[in-house]
RNA sequence: GCCUGAGUGGCGGAAUAGGUAGACGCACAGGACUUAAAAUCCUGCGAGGGUUAUACCUCAUGCCGGUUCAAGUCCGGCCUUAGGCACCA
């Protein structure tokens, strides 16, 4: 049993007297940048998950040191948001100081824990000297045209009484609390991320994510490659457009349908004989919420526009136009040709309203079902007769470009960003509308726009933010023409600071810039980020899109801001449940570091399991890495005068396995191979100097305070984080021997341990020699004999 | 419904250019030390059969097939489960 509580103290203070892990800009040195997600500051304090993740990226930094980087590994805070928010409305403070509160905690935690981050480039995305930052690029996207303001039905939860963007409301729910969204008309504040969604797509091959990463990018996204068709509305004027991936089945199209919002519906609502009943359906739509009209409601409803039709421009067949929910304004051009023999959705519908279904790819029945795979094509003219789908689209994309009745066109489901929210708690959008001169941004000299102190912040009903009851702040001179005008009074999403945070890092004091570019050079990309999976899609997209903008506009040097992005699992309850006061399973690292120390802690939470999975907390398990670190604490007992390694082998083969399962996250297989270490070194009882150094080298980016302490007590050397990370030969993880397997018909019959440079004859040999292996090819005939060089042999008897 | 992963002892999990399944840890059981307990140390530990004891044999990596001298690993088809997307035309 070691003091553990005196060591981790002493030790952090020494790297904090010895600016062990300040990074420093323009060094020599090679540069390495390793990022974790910066937390919200909540209330709860820092949960065991954290650790694991800092953990893991705290082990890769020292190791990056000691092999001679300069490394970057910060921390700071993304305190602006809902959370912080909803914790100074439930505590009754205002949010910046529950913020600091909360700051102050998590900041002590994490430093009891012994992260080697670079505290001298802390900040949090509410500070005034960050956030003017934050706000002088929304400047900038304004400025490039890609900042508007528009008047658009916008995801609305009433509880949080705020708007949300697709992305925080998927599933037609909130994302924070779980309430169904409603759909609500504001003017709101976006950012024109779908003009970037090639370019998102593209930048992945750029990058080294994990694959599940970029196929979760890559389906947000959502690119689909198809035509445009123009239909001509019988007796007007008007052309209905619609987008299809399958132009291949327009001679199989019965029936339009169009998003109930469609503008055509006003265009025409002269001629459209039943408009009582269109505007019933319309005034139902609008109020079904999101998350009726996806996830409750997959039954189909409509109404036919009465008096309308369109005609199939290569048939001139007339068809029936419908209105229904299931097609969506905000995809495509929110309207659709119906093919019910090939398409599920178009079938459900007409099978409903008794529609006609003609067929005209072969392979199905429609009396049953849509048919949706490939097949001869029937019906359809100049397609007649083919049988691939692509080649038909092809050829039929060609014909409607031919005859311009419609052309090729690549859809996204990717939409623009809503970047307003009606809070107090966020950056103030730094612009003003004045009555004669419409928005203006604020002067750049102006910034930061900050946020007023005042007690009442709490969220309106009205849907406005709490910020338009503020009039001193609200009202001011317009930059342009001097007449009083009114700021802008939504903030900024939560997304909007976690979107450039580690540039700021790079140089997080510069008061002229957002970061220099000297700065920005020198570090470069991110060379390794790790954060939750629940961010692979949003905050990934979100970060990607605002620094590829940057790039474009000149302001950083990089398209693409992380090169790895990994992400770690989960730490659930004892039970197998996710941690909440409510199951009563959570587990306070606080209490885990004052009971077993914070190197206990790092062990375990490395052990646990596979890095990139769910693990369940055990506290027996915790206590057996305590035990390990206690054994470990106990060699120094057992050290001899001997020089050189005891077993030069296994010390060989466990560095190459630690050095390799640190790079690739393995972390509980990197823990296990020291363990044998440990193992072996017991049972010599007796051990070398350099045994003992090399053990703890490889332990110390895990445990790193138990194995400075030793390393000093014991006298083997300058201190581990000063010091070169250990190498091995290769040639020396190679035993002269091996045990020798000996299978019959695949089936092992013995094993022998023999030299490594036996021949393969010499092996068959020894392995007949076997009495076991004689006895079960005795009287038999071999058919053949296989010789695995230093593995095995198999004999094949019949 | 679609897209990803993952299914191995009582438990967490090792092992994939196909080559000893169960490393390492936990739990459990027996023993040592102790007045006793805790801690620590030693031994055992997939299931079944077999032996005085060794030996040895059979079965076993979600299920059913296949390829191979050899399959946890490769192929085909299922089942279960976790995560992501979802009326996206």
């Amino acid at each position: 049993m070691y003091d553990f509580k005196r060591i981790e103290q002493k030790w952090q203070t020494y790297w904090k007297e010895h600016n062990t892990f300040e990074a420093k800009n323009g060094s020599e040195k090679k540069k390495y940048y390793i990022l974790v997600e910066f937390p919200y500051p909540s209330g709860a304090g820092l949960h065991v998950g954290h650790v694991r993740s800092y953990t893991a990226l705290d082990a890769l930094a020292r190791k990056r040191r000691m092999e001679g980087y300069n490394v970057l590994f910060p921390m700071g805070w993304d305190a602006f948001g809902a959370p912080a928010e909803q914790y100074a409305i439930a505590n009754h403070i205002h949010p910046k100081d529950a913020v600091q509160e909360n700051i102050k905690t998590f900041k002590g935690q994490i430093q009891t824990i012994g992260i080697s981050f670079d505290w001298n480039r802390e900040f949090a995305t509410t500070d005034a000297d960050y956030y003017k930052w934050t706000q002088w690029q929304f400047l900038k996207f304004y400025e490039h045209g890609l900042a508007y303001k528009a008047k658009k039905p916008i995801n609305w939860c009433p509880k949080c009484k705020t708007g949300l963007s697709n992305e925080d409301s998927s599933g037609g729910v909130c994302e924070r609390c779980g309430t169904p969204v409603v759909q609500k008309e504001k003017e709101q504040w976006m950012l024109r991320m779908s003009d970037y969604a090639e370019q998102l797509l593209d930048g992945l091959d750029d990058t080294k994510f994990q694959e599940r990463t970029k196929i979760a990018q890559r389906n947000w996204i959502g690119k689909s490659t198809g035509a445009e068709v123009d239909f001509k509305v019988a007796d007007t004027d008007e052309t209905l457009t619609v987008f299809t991936t399958r132009p291949d089945t327009l001679y199989g199209v019965t029936f339009m349908v169009v998003a109930p919002e469609h503008p055509m519906i006003e265009t025409l609502k002269d001629r459209i004989q039943n408009m009582d009943a269109v505007r019933a359906y319309q005034e139902e739509a609008r109020h079904k919420s999101a998350f009726e009209r996806t996830e409750l409601v997959k039954d189909k409803t409509g109404v036919c526009l009465e008096g309308l039709k369109a005609i199939n421009p290569l048939n001139d067949t007339e068809i029936p136009i419908y209105i229904s929910d299931y097609v969506m304004m905000g995809y495509g051009t929110g309207a659709i040709m119906a093919v019910p023999a090939h398409d599920d959705r178009d079938y459900a519908f007409a099978r409903k309203f008794d529609i006609p279904i003609i067929e005209v790819i072969k392979g199905g029945n429609i009396e049953e079902a849509a048919y949706t795979g490939d097949g001869e094509m029937v019906n359809s003219g100049v397609l007649n007769g083919m049988t691939n789908k692509k080649d038909s689209i092809d050829k039929m994309i060609a014909y409607l470009e031919e005859t311009k009745i419609g052309r090729k066109k690549v859809n996204y489901k990717l939409q623009d960003w809503i970047f307003s929210r009606q809070r107090f708690w966020g950056e103030p959008i730094p612009m003003i509308y004045c009555e004669d001169c419409g928005w203006v941004p604020v002067p750049e000299k102006d910034l930061p726009v900050l946020l007023p102190d005042v007690a009442n912040y709490e969220p309106t009903d009205n849907g406005e933010s709490p910020l338009a009851a503020i009039t001193d702040w609200v009202n001011t001179p317009c930059p342009h023409c001097g007449k009083m005008a009114r700021r802008e009074t939504d903030t900024m999403p939560n997304w909007a600071g976690s979107s450039w945070y580690w540039l700021r890092y790079m140089d997080a004091h510069n008061d002229k810039e957002f970061v220099s570019m000297d700065a920005m050079k020198y570090w470069g990309k991110v060379d390794w980020y790790n954060g939750g999976m629940e961010h692979a899609t949003r905050h990934l997209l979100y970060a990607r899109f605002w620094n590829q903008f940057l790039y474009n506009i000149g302001l950083v040097p990089n398209k693409e801001p992380f090169e790895i992005r990994t992400s770690h699992g989960m730490i659930l309850g004892d039970n197998g449940e996710k941690m909440s006061k409510s199951k009563g399973n959570v587990v306070n690292p606080n209490e885990i570091v004052e009971n077993y120390g914070a190197d206990a802690l790092r062990t375990y939470e490395m052990f646990i399991g596979d890095y990139e999975k769910e693990a369940a907390w055990s506290t027996n398990g915790l206590k057996g890495c305590k035990r390990f670190l206690d054994r470990v604490w106990k060699l120094q007992d057992c050290l001899n005068d001997k020089d050189g390694y005891t077993d030069e082998v296994l010390i060989n083969q466990t560095i190459r396995k630690v050095t390799n399962d640190l790079e690739t996250m393995k972390y509980n297989t990197a823990v296990s191979a020291l363990m044998i270490l440990v193992n072996r070194f017991e049972e010599a009882k007796t051990i070398t100097r350099s045994d003992l150094r090399t053990l703890i080298h490889l332990l110390n980016p895990i445990a790193p305070h138990i194995t400075e302490e030793m390393n000093e007590i014991c006298k083997l050397g300058t201190p581990l984080c000063e010091s070169s990370w250990p190498t091995y030969d290769e040639a020396k993880c190679e035993s002269e021997t091996f045990t020798m397997v000996v299978q019959v018909n695949g089936k092992v019959r013995g094993k022998i341990e023999t030299k490594s440079e036996t021949s393969k004859e010499e092996m068959e040999q020894l392995a007949r020699e076997i009495e076991n292996v004689k006895a079960h090819i005795e009287g038999k005939e071999i058919v053949k004999t296989i010789v695995v060089p230093k593995k095995l042999v198999n004999i094949v008897v019949k």
